[in-house]
DNA sequence: GTCTATACACGGATAGAC
DNA sequence: GTCTATCCGTGTATAGAC
């Protein structure tokens, strides 16, 4: 592994208006996706956003789908830290309300953020592995499950049920902004309650 | 409404040469969004295809959209036709399971046209009206409620979860075809059976 | 009525000047 | 490090052959 690349993001270097450029870029780029969505992100609109040309641009991110990439991850970054921590910070028979709770309050609470969110996801663009979403809630499932003394559910199905049917709330939000999230969640874990109740 | 315009699809015309490119055009597409995508779903890809060019593609079609619409709603057409149909054959308390069941069994027997309608739905291409999504689960709900006699739930929201999770459920499916769906199907159903005894 | 040929504007991406 | 110039692909419009 002697040739191999250094990091997975962007360039080499980090001076500091470089480090600030990328920033600004990501920062643009969930703008321009959270208001006119994923098809309608063009490079020539980040660019002109960023007061640079695409292909200054294209210095700092290899290619338009990398630039998207990292705003969706960076994103993404900040919604499964909190989730962590509030599910870690409950009581492990009430994780599955914790994160379902959380999740839905942090996408109500960060509209752009939310918007970038559910493009990307629904979006297949870079096919993330379907397995990094479900399986952490498959598994504060299997816990909720062993804290209860109930029988095991079937794990990957409520968490791919849930995960899905967080999605469809929040996209609902997103459409409807009169739409209150917050007490549709709480249907979502009565649901989840019950299936840990027998 | 004296000059309003004659039919929605296409142009004018229906010779039978022109029926059967068309309906060519139309399985061709199908079958590209579902090997490949939505996104690598490109004009001259069809038109490759069919072995035409991608002008003789337009003049069938005004625009690759209307195409790749047309092709959406042919499967759905088909999808809702089948659901529609097991529901108002079932007890009315048993609706929502007719409606899972159906749409899930659906969707794992027709492959091509799975991935087809997942892509399109996620992808908020032509944004459909999600109310046209939610809404007739919702009064399947309501009269499953009704029929059993017990306190009405929060049928929007229970109608979005269910569909966000049939989604789901359909989706890892596809990514890894060993998953029995129609065994997750049945948890879904067991979820919704719980919120209807009460 | 059905198509091919051609041309255009815009998208992302690359090479190289400064 | 940023820009200009350029290239290829994609969607669309037009002209005209048959």
């Amino acid at each position: 592994m002697t040739t191999g690349r250094r990091d997975a993001g962007a360039h080499r270097e980090s001076t500091l208006a470089t480090q600030a450029r990328r920033a600004q870029l990501l920062d643009v780029t969930i703008g321009i996706v959270a208001e006119h969505g994923y098809a309608q992100t063009s490079l020539a609109r980040i660019a002109e956003g960023a007061g640079v040309t695409k292909a200054a641009v294209l210095y700092h991110y290899p290619t338009k789908d990398a630039l998207v990439e990292t705003a969706y991850e960076h994103v993404l970054t900040a919604l499964i830290d909190e989730v962590a921590a509030a599910v870690e910070g409950a009581d492990p028979a009430e994780g599955p309300a914790a994160y379902v709770r959380s999740m839905v309050g942090h996408l109500a609470a960060h509209p752009r953020h939310s918007r970038m969110i559910i493009e990307a996801m629904t979006n297949a663009g870079a096919d993330h592995d379907p397995r990094t979403r479900w399986e952490p809630l498959a598994q504060i499932i299997e816990a909720a499950a062993r804290a209860r003394g109930v029988e095991p559910v079937d794990a990957r199905a409520t968490a791919l049920i849930a995960g899905g049917g967080i999605d469809a709330l929040v996209a609902e939000h997103l459409h409807d902004p009169g739409y209150d999230v917050t007490v549709a969640a709480e249907t979502l874990v009565r649901m989840l309650d019950t299936a840990l109740s027998r």
